[in-house]
DNA sequence: TGCCAGGGATTAG
DNA sequence: CTAATCCATGGC
């Protein structure tokens, strides 16, 4: 099964690289679209200027804050993410009561707060919340396609449930299989390489659109 | 130098 | 309901 090459192949990535949920939270609308690289610069920006928790970063005007994130691209837009996103935390009472909510009341409410969309919801559910969901991004799509394992149609929530009725209720496989799949594509397949020199499942680099 | 990155909202057909 | 288009910096 694909799982276990690429965990044979990477070994344990061990997910989410960030020190708390906050953190993860602000991560995972960062980097929609954006090469992680520059997450960290603007994660390290906005430690600069204030401690990584809502309130905090509330306190910041829009401009400032668009500012702070600059290097992750697309700063107005997700300067307005973040902070709808906090506005959001806050007036549900914080992490600490999130906590206590089923998966899929969860699920709903994060998809109600404008710039979370289903990919960002389940990074947040997963990586932060540590609930057993199937996080399906650009990769996976590459991937599953090319293995012959979709018809190229399937939507977002279709992907996820096949994938989490293959692997289980098991948070911590979810989060493996995800991190497995995104480093698969970014560590070892160069973009632009007509070949992956390195990566021992080449016939399936994620980098190159064609097969 | 141009393409693309761990998407989502909006607009158009 | 599917298909463009916009948002924007930094690496290769």
């Amino acid at each position: 099964m694909l799982y276990e090459r690429l965990f044979a192949t990477y070994g344990e990535q061990g997910w989410w690289p960030a020190e708390t949920p906050f953190e993860v939270m602000l991560g995972a609308i960062l980097t929609q679209n954006t090469a992680w690289t520059n997450v960290e610069r603007a994660l390290g920006r906005l430690k600069d200027r204030i401690a990584l928790a809502p309130e905090a970063l509330l306190e910041l005007e829009e401009a400032a804050l668009a500012e702070a994130i600059r290097p992750s691209g697309y700063f107005n837009v997700k300067a307005r993410r973040l902070r709808a996103f906090c506005d959001a935390l806050l007036a549900a009472g914080g992490e600490s009561v999130l906590a206590t909510w089923a998966t899929p009341h969860l699920r709903a409410w994060l998809l109600t707060i404008p710039g979370v969309g289903a990919e960002t919801a389940d990074d947040i559910l997963l990586y932060a919340f540590d609930r057993p969901v199937f996080v399906v991004d650009a990769y996976t799509r590459r991937l599953f396609r090319r293995m012959g394992l979709l018809d190229g149609d399937e939507g977002y929530e279709t992907i996820r449930e096949r994938v989490e009725r293959a692997i289980g209720p098991d948070s911590v496989s979810l989060n493996e299989y995800h991190a497995l799949i995104v480093r698969h594509a970014k560590d070892l397949c160069r973009a632009r390489k007509p070949q992956c020199g390195r990566c021992s499942l080449k016939s399936d680099c994620l980098m190159r659109e064609e097969g």
